[in-house]
RNA sequence: GGAGAGGUGGCCGAGUGGUCGAAGGCAACCGCUUGCUAAGCGGUCGUACGGUCAAAAGCUGUACCGGGGGUUCGAAUCCCCCCUUCUCCGCCA
């Protein structure tokens, strides 16, 4: 989320940053704009108000209460305390509808995000490692998969529907043996700290993540019966299945304040993701790129704003270093303004190559989100002792999805016979075998 | 799922209808003092959103005692719902 007071102060320069991300919408801002206005004469108003009432209270309980004074000032009080309550509704009714409204902005990109509104102006950064050239008709992964016996898309869809796959063997090896490679090199050799987040979610968290309220499409909400739904609401939240790491974990310094001295903090978490995919209907439909269900390992630091930009492109180093450790040859891009997600400033996406459909295919994305998840979210952290919390800055980036990872190595060391290669760093992971092959 | 007890400021902990943003203590910060390892004294010591201001400071208003609603002229204090923590029982991986 923005800062409501910079958004009205700096109204053409937000047109201007929404624009270049290709969001248009000249009435939502001047009715933001009014609103803002509204908002402010609502407060004064009520408090004003109140603050009367405060003071008639206080000479309230000074009076004698038996007096019929007392009782006549009583009487007036009320009518009094009606207004006020009257004039509290106004205001929280104009604050409710400005939020909501804020709640519905993108950030805005970073100056030296490129200009353009789709993948068509990123801009390439570096490409790392040689693609490998094949003396055969490279296969794809699924049919590498089915034919090793390690990926089962047919009876995932019996049992679980489209977007979904059922890994076998030395299939399931190779995803449990990434994960743990991954985690293992971002704990011992980059130095975050493990976490093992839930996979359900408040919406409380999916807001502060923003994937809430734009989103909802996207992603999958817990639903059972009637009568669940009537506790939910009671409870005042809805329950979601996480679309990634990122929400649970970015989420736990939410209504925080920390100290200086903890920050940079980092933290690498695997878990199960879950996304509807919703929107997307006959793209990637085949094989396992783009499923309903999928692994990943996530990075997500917290930082001070002077140290974000270097945070970064740290962070984004940290997941190249798994894409070279593995072998995997890749590029670097960066997105322009009207690629980015909602949230990010700035974000690196890294491909990786997929010689199965003769493409780089984004493996991983990482974004810098200045403090808009952390003024959703509430997390903030004192400079110093003395001065006043100010918002902290968050950073995210697969550190990798897990899937495309073992897509990429089935397709980057297939042989001619079907067969294919361990790569080095993951062999201890996978029983010090060199090799898949059909058994 | 059943029974009971709690949730107050960074922490501990008072406070059962009015003068409470909240005693006291600890921690922290600033200063002074002393000087034999750490102590003494004084001060400061929440957050958010408004108003005032060119701006900052300052001053000032309002809100916040787990969350929401209610009663009342007035609620940290009374009532209701929810969340959560702890103990016991049941169940379960």
């Amino acid at each position: 989320m923005l800062d409501l007071r910079f958004v009205t102060e700096h109204l053409e320069e937000v047109r201007a940053g929404f624009a270049r991300r290709g969001f248009v919408d000249e009435a939502l801002l001047d009715k933001l704009s009014a609103l803002a206005q509204r908002r402010r004469e609502a407060i004064v108003t009520a408090e004003t108000r109140r603050a009367e009432q405060k003071k008639a209270g206080q000479e309230m309980a000074k009076a004698d209460k038996s007096s019929p004074e007392f009782t006549e000032r009583r009487e007036a009080l009320r009518v009094v305390a009606a207004e006020v309550k009257a004039l509290e509704a106004a205001r929280s009714a104009v604050e409710a509808e400005l939020s909501e409204l804020m709640l519905h902005l993108p950030n805005l990109p970073a100056d030296d995000a490129p200009d353009g509104l789709d993948e068509r102006s990123n801009v390439v950064q570096r490409v790392w490692g040689e693609r490998p050239s094949f003396d055969f008709k490279p296969k794809d992964h699924v049919e590498l998969g089915v034919d090793l016996d390690i990926l089962d898309f047919e009876r995932a869809t019996k049992i679980s529907g489209a977007r979904f796959v059922v890994l076998k063997g030395l299939g399931s090896r190779l995803e449990r043996g990434l994960m743990q490679f991954m985690l293992d090199t971002h704990v011992d050799e980059h130095g975050y700290t493990e976490i093992w987040p839930p996979a359900i979610v408040k919406d409380d968290a999916m807001r502060g993540t923003s994937q809430l309220p734009k989103f909802a499409k996207d992603a999958f909400r817990i639903a059972k019966d009637a009568e669940w739904e009537k506790e939910n609401e009671a409870a005042g939240h809805d329950l979601y299945l996480i679309p990634t790491a990122e929400v649970p974990v970015t989420n736990l310094h939410a209504d925080e304040i920390l100290e200086r001295e903890q920050l940079p903090i980092a933290y690498a978490a695997y878990t199960a993701c879950f996304r509807s995919e919703a929107g997307s209907y006959g793209k990637d439909t085949r094989g396992m790129i783009r499923q309903h269900q999928f692994d990943k390992v996530e990075m997500v630091r917290f930082c001070a704003p002077e140290d974000a930009e270097a945070q970064h492109e740290l962070l984004t180093s940290h997941a190249e270093a798994i894409l070279q450790k593995l072998g995997l040859a890749y590029r670097v891009v960066k997105l322009c303004a009207g690629d980015m997600g909602f949230a990010a400033k700035r974000c690196y996406d890294l491909e990786v190559w997929l010689p199965g459909q003769n493409a780089y295919r984004e493996i991983s994305s990482c974004s810098w989100f200045g403090d808009f998840q952390a003024r959703r979210m509430n997390a903030r952290y004192r400079p110093s002792p003395k001065e006043k919390p100010r918002l902290l800055h968050t950073i995210n980036g697969s550190g990798l999805a897990i899937g495309r990872t073992l897509v990429a190595i089935l397709e980057q060391y297939q042989e001619a016979d079907g067969s294919v290669g361990v790569p080095e760093a993951l062999r201890p992971y996978m029983g010090g075998r060199d090799r898949i092959t059909r058994d």
